[in-house]
DNA sequence: CACTTAATTAGGAATTATTATTATTAATAG
DNA sequence: CTATTAATAATAATAATTCCTAATTAAGTG
């Protein structure tokens, strides 16, 4: 995860002009573990600046998306985002819709046990995976 | 993948009623390999019975949702249906978009090479994943 | 074979997430 | 400081899905 001051004077770099809607943007995205939608992302900033518009927040997320600076993925037909741009993948709980981040490291050692047990993933939609959901406790199989 | 026949018998027996509408939306979701949207079921169910409602089309199939009849996936923020309830993957291709089903076998497979390659999948939205797609022959990294 | 009635339907309105449009504002270069 | 033009706010438009309600009908009952 990239600084605050990197990112902002990369995009000055490239030639995007740094709003303060846009620092308070990328700021929010880069403090959170979350996974937040355009609109908590909006509320979120909105707080610092209450008159920024959910559109300016669309069109930031889709600048920093081109420059890969977020990831988007899609829960429920919303697009929830997140600043971790190395590998990873993201796991939904099909019980309580938590989303959490797995690292490449502990990804390995998941697709070894799940090789070893022949469990099965679903990609988007519901999806099955051995384990438990870190936040509801509910076990999967 | 069950029969028609089964389905609407059981269905009945848990006291639904068995509509045309009904019979012809699980029907063309028994025929079909592919992964139609609302919208397309819609159009095909159409041709026999020209005034059924789009509305019915997503009550029934919250119903066959809800019995696990059929399967929902995601693709771009627009559901997709399918009557393969058996434990499989669905594959979206990054290029085109195709979606193929792998079933329990082959996953084994796939999940045994992806841990010696230690590759990586991101579940929901873009994912990744060595191979190519049989649809449009673009390769993955 | 009617008769009854609760489940189901059609059709349109409402809702939700997102994108497009446009006049206004403000970040940056000179 | 001023001009340029990208970025913004506000609003309208769009697309997928859900909600609403009166009308219809499947299927059990006499």
């Amino acid at each position: 995860m990239q600084q605050l001051e990197e990112l902002v004077s990369s995009l000055r770099e490239e030639g995007f002009r740094i709003t303060p809607q846009r620092v308070a943007i990328v700021d929010y995205l880069l403090r959170t573990d979350d996974h937040p939608s355009a609109e908590h992302i909006h509320r979120i900033v909105q707080k610092k600046y209450p008159m920024v518009s959910l559109s300016t927040i669309y069109k930031t997320l889709d600048l920093l998306k081109e420059k890969k600076l977020v990831n988007e993925i899609e829960v429920d037909g919303e697009a929830r985002f997140d600043a971790h741009t190395h590998a990873h993948i993201n796991l939904v709980c099909i019980n309580c819709g938590k989303i959490d981040d797995i690292d490449e490291e502990s990804l390995n050692e998941i697709q070894n046990r799940a090789a070893k047990k022949s469990k099965y993933l679903i990609l988007k939609g519901s999806f099955e995976l051995f384990g438990y959901c870190v936040n509801c406790k509910s076990k999967f199989s």
